[in-house]
DNA sequence: TTAATTTGTTAGTCATGGCTAACTTTTTTA
DNA sequence: TAAAAAAGTTAGCCATGACTAACAAATTAA
């Protein structure tokens, strides 16, 4: 356990910022991340990302020399897994339980990530049967802080003929959710892919019987498990 | 419907004065309430309660002439009254499925409260099979914001010999609802008026064949049904 | 009905967390 | 390697929602 026990008294910003980081550093494709970039993915200034680099840096979450760039403490990353931890419990418990759709959950579990009660996450845990993933196939941190990643392998980058297995989706956009659930994709769900059209990159994949072309693009935030 | 829809932008402070103002209002025992009783009600100086009042009647939601005492307007009355609705769906949440205790639920239901997602609280309201009664007794708002209240009967007011049944307590105090826990007492449970002693107001009563002497405070804060 | 008390209001301050504009340092590239 | 571009920082501003201190109005009591 840490040593300031359960005194998380972090506001919903500094919790944004902690998180934020995290996945920039994490589940991110930058080597480095500075200042910037976090302000960019949060859509903020960077002058406030700085000040808020400035609070978190004294309360000893984020390192970083000046004009250097950011990394975050243990004590940072710890927090950062437990919001991630709760947002994916949350997301799970509003699909499986509440009906919402894989394009609607992310907003409401935003707002659910931010409220405070260790009971209340581990209750929630118990209370679904301790599942390993969330609904977009991102496994779920355990109650005592073990973050780990599946290896993202993108649809994209499997060639003619192969066959899989569609694991997770990236959650970063709405539109792009409801694209994936409108199609019928869902996880577990058999892609075979037919075609690779060189001219524009689009790749023609069957499921469920039916046959679909979809961009480059949309293939990147695809992952799956290669089959065959 | 309200005619603005369901552009709910309010803060987290404004909903929470707007509540408060409600259970002052509605369930309080002061025909008028004032800014000073606002104020040391929700704990804060009367002058940012003053503050916050300007801004709430600006934006319409309460009315009140200068120095005069302070009312809310149908919308804001629709605006606490969905607020009490969450809270009671939450606390019924955690209690029914979550092994929370009385005592632990209001905490965490008043940060659950503010969290804006029409679809989540009518899913949760479906998901529980449309409850009627939150934990402590309390009758929970429709999803149309219909409020009532349960006729309440003090324990405090019934005399010797009455024997009546456990309908509601007062969730104010956390230290409260932690004692009629552990001295047994639940929804329903059935309650002889053993004897009142006139000299220190305490309350002699039987339930599930144990004998307990309790305050006047305590029986205050505990309402019954008459029953015989 | 005046004086005392309570209640309500205003002015001015502070912390948080945004912002823009201007500036400095670092990195890139020509 | 010097100029341009990008990245990081600082100063100063704004809104929100707390606060205290001082003051005004309304109510209660003498």
């Amino acid at each position: 356990m840490t040593n300031k026990l359960n005194s998380n008294n972090l506001t919903k910003s500094e919790e944004d910022y902690l998180k934020a980081l995290f996945q920039l550093l994490v589940e991110g494709d930058s080597p480095k991340v500075g200042n910037n970039l976090l302000a960019e993915y949060l859509k903020v200034s960077p002058a406030s990302t700085n000040n808020m680099i400035k609070k978190l840096k004294a309360k000893e979450y984020v390192v970083s020399e000046k004009y250097g760039k950011l990394d975050l403490t243990d004590e940072g990353k710890s927090i950062a897994v437990r919001l991630i931890r709760k947002h994916r419990l949350w997301e799970t418990f509003l699909c499986n339980y509440l009906n919402f759709t894989w394009d609607e959950v992310h907003e409401v579990a935003e707002q659910l990530e931010h409220v405070k009660s260790r009971k209340l996450i581990d209750e929630l845990d118990r209370f679904m049967d301790f599942p390993k993933k969330d609904p977009h196939g991102e496994l779920i941190p355990s109650a005592d802080g073990d973050y780990s990643i599946l290896p993202k392998v993108m649809l994209s980058s499997l060639l003619e003929g192969d066959v899989c297995q569609l694991e997770a989706v990236n959650d970063g956009s709405v539109n792009f959710l409801k694209y994936v659930s409108e199609i019928g994709l869902v996880l577990s769900s058999e892609i075979k892919i037919i075609e690779i059209r060189e001219f524009d990159n689009s790749i023609r994949i069957e499921f469920n019987n039916v046959i679909e072309t979809v961009t480059r693009k949309f293939a990147d935030n695809v992952f799956v498990k290669k089959i065959l």
